[in-house]
DNA sequence: TAGCGGTGGTGTACGTTGTACACCATGAGT
DNA sequence: ACTCATGGTGTACAACGTACACCACCGCTA
C-alpha cells in the first residue's frame, strides 16, 4: 500500500468485480451482500480481523496474505470478494476505530471538545495504527461523519461560521492525531531496538551519544539524554495540551460564551 | 520502505558492503568517501536528488529506480555504494531538512520557540514530505541535533527538569509536524482527485455528499460541507495556535520568566 | 431427480518494490 | 606493465497488492 498511492477515487471504481458493485472508492455505501449459510468470510470478520492483526504487532502495518492467513484461508484473493481493495479495507478500519469516539451532548462546547479529545486519545492509544491512519485519509466514513456532525452540533450555538466551526474540531482531533503519532513511533523505535524497557532503549543509543560527548558536541542535548529524569511525566502532557488548546479557542468567543472551566 | 519496518538498526548494521565500513543504521558518522575524480555520483548529489524527486510529485514518496533514472545511472544498484539503506538516504534527507530550521539565540525561551515554529514551518512547507519523515523517525542527525541543542540552550536559564524542557521542543515541533502532515494529507487528496482547485475536489466528493443530504443524515456536516465560507482563513491558524501553546507553556514558568509578549 | 448458474475460495501470475551478489571497466600505484 | 581497489551494470529474489481463470458446491427449476 505504502501511503495508499493506489487509492484514487477515479480508478478504484474498477477495481472490484462486476459482480458486487463497487462504489467508487467511498467504500461505505455497499448495503450488505446477500448472505449464504455456508460463508466463512464475511467483511465485518474480515474487518474485525484485521484490527487485531494491526493491534498484534507495533508499527500496525497489515498485509493481506497475513489477513487471510489469520482468517484460515488460504488465498488472499478469497479477501477481494469482501472488500474491494486493501485501501478499501484500511477505510473500514479506520472507520471502526472513528466509531468509538463519542462527543457529549447538551453539556455546551467546552464539555463536547473535551469528551471528543478523551475519547479519542482513548481509541488512538487502544488502536496505535489509527493516528497514522486517520492522518493519512479524509473522514469520510459513516462514524466519522457521525461525530464530526455531533461535534458540529454542539458548536452551532455559538454562531461561528463555517469554517471556524470546523476550525474548533480539528484543533482538537490535530492535537489527538498528532500525539499518537508521536505516541506510535516510540513504541516503533521500541519494538525495533530488541527489547522493551527503558534501560534497552538507553543502551540502543549509548555509543552513539557517548560518541558525540566525547567530541564536546551539543552539550546541552547530551544533558538531556544523560540525565535520569529525562523519562519523567511531563507537565505538557496530552489533557494539559488539550486544556491550553481549549483555553485559546475560548478566546476567540464572545466573553459569555467561554465556560467557566 | 513502507513505513520503514526494515529500518532496525541491529540489522541494517549488515546491509552494505564491506568496502565501505557501515555505521550500524546511524549513517551519520560516514567520513566522506576518499573521492575519486572521475566519480559522477555522490552522497551530496544523491541526497539533492531525492529531495527534489521527493519535492516534485505531492505525496513525496521516491523509489531508488526512479532516483536513480534521475541521477543518469541506469542501475539503482550503484547508490548502495553511498547510502546504505533507502532507510539511511531517508535519514540523510530528512537531517537535510532539520539544516533548514533555526533558533533565534539570545532573546529568551519565547523568542527562541517562536523562531523555532516559525522556521520550521516554512521549512516543511518547502518540503511536505519531511512532516511524514520526522514523525516516523527519532531525531537524530547532526543538524537535528544541533537544532534541539540550541532550543535546549535558550531553555536553560528557567531550571526545568530535563523532561519539561525536552517537552517545551515537542510541544512546539508536535504542533508544526501536525499541522504539516495535514496539509501534506490534503495536497495529497488533491493531487489523487484530478485537478487541485478547490471547485474540483467539491465536485469530486459532491455524489457522495448528495446521497447522504438526501438521506436527511449528518445535517450540521451537511451545513458545513455546503457552507461556501468553509474555505475561508480560519482564526486557528498555524501561527495563533502556536501562540496558544506558547502561553499554556508559560503558565508552567515562575510570573517573573513569562514573558511579556 | 437431473441439470444449471451464481457464489465463494483456490492457484497462478504479473508488475513494482528494496536490495543481495557477481561481474567488469577503468584509472592509480607499484 | 601488472595489480587492484573503485564504482557502475545486470541479474535475481522475496514480498507486496491484485488481476484472472478455475472449480467445488449449494439452491434452484424442469
Amino acid at each position: 500500500m505504502v501511503y495508499n498511492v493506489h487509492h484514487r477515487y477515479s480508478e478504484s471504481t474498477m477495481t472490484s468485480s462486476e459482480r458486487r458493485p463497487d462504489t467508487g472508492g467511498l467504500v461505505w455505501f455497499d448495503e450488505p451482500a446477500p448472505p449464504r449459510a455456508t460463508e466463512q468470510l464475511s467483511r465485518e470478520r474480515i474487518v474485525a480481523a484485521a484490527m487485531e492483526l494491526a493491534d498484534d504487532q507495533v508499527p500496525g502495518e497489515i498485509t493481506m496474505r497475513a489477513l487471510a492467513a489469520r482468517l484460515g484461508v488460504r488465498s488472499p484473493m478469497a479477501l477481494y470478494r469482501y472488500v474491494g481493495s486493501k485501501d478499501g479495507l484500511v477505510d473500514l478500519m479506520t472507520d471502526q476505530v472513528y466509531g468509538q469516539i463519542t462527543v457529549p451532548r447538551g453539556d455546551g462546547w467546552r464539555a463536547a471538545l473535551q469528551g471528543l479529545g478523551r475519547t479519542s486519545w482513548e481509541a488512538v492509544q487502544r488502536h496505535l495504527w489509527f493516528a497514522r491512519l486517520a492522518f493519512s485519509r479524509p473522514p469520510m466514513g459513516p462514524n466519522a461523519l457521525h461525530l464530526y456532525d455531533a461535534a458540529l452540533a454542539e458548536l452551532e450555538p455559538l454562531g461561528l461560521d463555517a469554517a471556524t466551526r470546523m476550525g474548533f474540531v480539528k484543533t482538537v482531533l490535530g492535537h489527538v492525531l498528532g500525539s499518537g503519532l508521536a505516541l506510535l513511533e516510540e513504541h516503533t523505535m521500541r519494538a525495533r531496538v530488541g527489547l522493551h524497557s527503558d534501560s534497552d532503549l538507553h543502551a540502543a543509543v549509548a555509543p552513539y551519544l557517548e560518541r558525540i560527548a566525547a567530541a564536546g558536541e551539543h552539550p546541552h542535548f547530551i544533558g538531556w539524554a544523560t540525565d535520569p529524569q529525562r523519562l519523567a511525566p511531563e507537565p505538557q502532557s496530552f489533557e494539559q495540551v488539550l486544556e491550553w488548546l481549549l483555553d485559546g479557542l475560548a478566546t476567540l468567543l464572545p466573553p459569555e460564551d467561554r465556560s467557566p472551566a
